[in-house]
DNA sequence: TCCATATAGTTGCTTTTAGCAACCAATTGG
DNA sequence: CCAATTGGTTGCTAAAAGCAACTATATGGA
């Protein structure tokens, strides 16, 4: 039982905005306050943007944002143009004092944090980039467009698909630990045996985070199989199984494959759709039970 | 190339405190400052404390904080009693109406933490839940007490063991995937032909992460096996590794073994220390190479 | 076309937040 | 037993931030 994950955030929130020092209203080596330096940060941002859109995301009276404007301008960091077309508006811009001014304060707030993480060997950096990250993505989805990469396997990479694929189907299908084990087996055969020449892994990642995998082996010299493809919950919507599976398809057509195979379960509804679109055909299916479940495998194929 | 952490964790910082709505200076349901409420906060968690300990831990003026406390206890939610011992200080106590607000409060803060993370699936949930106890860790060690437990392996344990497996030897060693293919080799035959009478693997969690494990297999019947013991880098220096060894060691006392085996490499210095403290004897040593670099195997033994 | 309404921004005034400094009262260490 | 320290209070002030009234421009119908 690991708790509420609602009260895990509220924690977490505490605690956070404690060590990182939020809660210090003052930059205390530049004569800024707070909300100066989050209304410098939108300019600088957004390179040209009105009072009004940063009244907006800050979320505060518009007399004050005025007045502190009005001081930024006063203190050389910023211009006021009159925009073109709506004469009331004033596009705000950095001058060349404000952004050495803004760099100063990110050099020192980056500072800050390196003093925060200064305990820190390089393994637990990453793990802590990582983990930001998905904080970051759970909890402001959106808010960026996410870059999604393909790119081959790496270490840690399989065993990551393996546990993955054991938590998911449980979660969704109900299958037990036996699937976790046939992947593993999957996973550590393919380590084992792999042949760079005809087989490969595919891994999909949205900004760093893994988000689904596809992988194509040898059945025999005319033949590839598809194998493992998956995609995280979150991740789904992007097109990005049809994306996998389909630079697999690519790849085994290069590698001089004539056709595809793959085995999936009838119950798969969502994997099934996205073979069909992708030309699959369903050539064999028989039933079985496996995973402590009643299931009817399937084979599915397309020339390539 | 993840970049550099400290940016990481700045961007974090700013993003995250504007979806948290730390930067929103009032509670608005309740007619409570910020302040306020972390005063209240502060009486709250210590169930007795001065003025002076809160102005130490929020770092306010201590003419301010008498003010608060003088308003909160005002409004009827703290009451202040001159203690026994120094009749200058008085410690400050919830009163029934404070307690009431303050778990209002919390249900509120809660809640709007529910809102955040309201499009989340309970897999994304744990998911976040672990993100932020790894971030919780690395930024602020030594807050409070980990909670430790060790519990049996469910699904997707052993697919997180040959993940971490892969990347900390590669980090910490250098080895190869082939390493991590070999865990992954291991962890699917203890999926498939595990007999719990005589065979279990064992996952140390700290604040409900993964921070290491332990497996016992049957060699013979006379004979156990101890496989895939690691721990998480993070977690090390808690005597977990110690813990899990020997959790394993009763389990196969138990069930009737009467030595235990091990298969190691000279350069796992940590691991064999351990090994040694808990009275396991170098039996046989032979070099061999794989994982990518050359290694000396030995086998460790010690009666049960 | 013209006017009611809306929008971008400014300014005067006020409240809230928070710190400084002087102060009282109890405590403690020579 | 008294000087220095500590816990807390209070008067005063400065900064932060909101409210409301105002100007100037823009816009969408009748």
């Amino acid at each position: 039982m690991p708790g509420d994950t609602a009260a895990d955030l509220r924690r977490f929130t505490r605690n956070f905005s404690r060590a990182a020092g939020l809660l210090r209203g003052k930059l205390y080596d530049v004569d800024l306050s707070l909300t100066e330096a989050r209304v410098l940060f939108e300019i600088a941002q957004a390179e040209s943007v009105t009072a009004d859109a940063i009244r907006r995301m800050l979320d505060l009276d518009k007399g004050y944002v005025s007045r502190t404007i009005a001081a930024l301008q006063k203190r050389g960091w910023i211009a006021r143009h009159v925009a073109g077309k709506d004469r009331r508006a004033r596009l705000l811009t950095m001058t060349v004092e404000g952004h050495s001014l803004f760099s100063r304060i990110n050099q020192r707030s980056t500072d800050e944090m390196e003093r925060l993480i200064a305990h820190l060997g390089p393994a637990q950096r990453s793990q802590l980039s990582a983990a930001l990250s998905v904080v970051d993505h759970l909890l402001m989805p959106g808010d960026r467009k996410p870059a999604i990469t393909i790119r081959d396997h790496r270490v840690g990479d399989l065993g990551w698909i393996v546990h993955r694929h054991g938590v998911l189907y449980a979660e969704e299908y109900g299958w037990n630990i036996a699937f976790e084990g046939a992947v593993a087996e999957i996973a550590a055969g393919f380590i084992k045996t792999c042949d760079p020449s005809g087989e490969r892994c595919l891994i999909a990642e949205i900004d760093g985070m893994i988000a689904g995998s596809a992988t194509v082996v040898r059945l025999d010299d005319a033949t590839a199989k598809l194998r493992i493809v998956y995609v995280e919950p979150w991740a789904r919507g992007f097109g990005l199984g049809e994306r996998l599976v389909s630079d697999c398809m690519t790849f085994a057509r290069d590698a001089g494959y004539t056709s595809m195979k793959l085995w999936t379960n009838d119950v798969l509804k969502p994997a099934r759709r996205l073979y069909e679109r992708l030309g699959f055909t369903l050539v064999e299916s028989e039933p079985h039970h496996s995973f402590g479940v009643d299931l009817v495998g399937e084979i599915w194929e397309r020339g390539l």
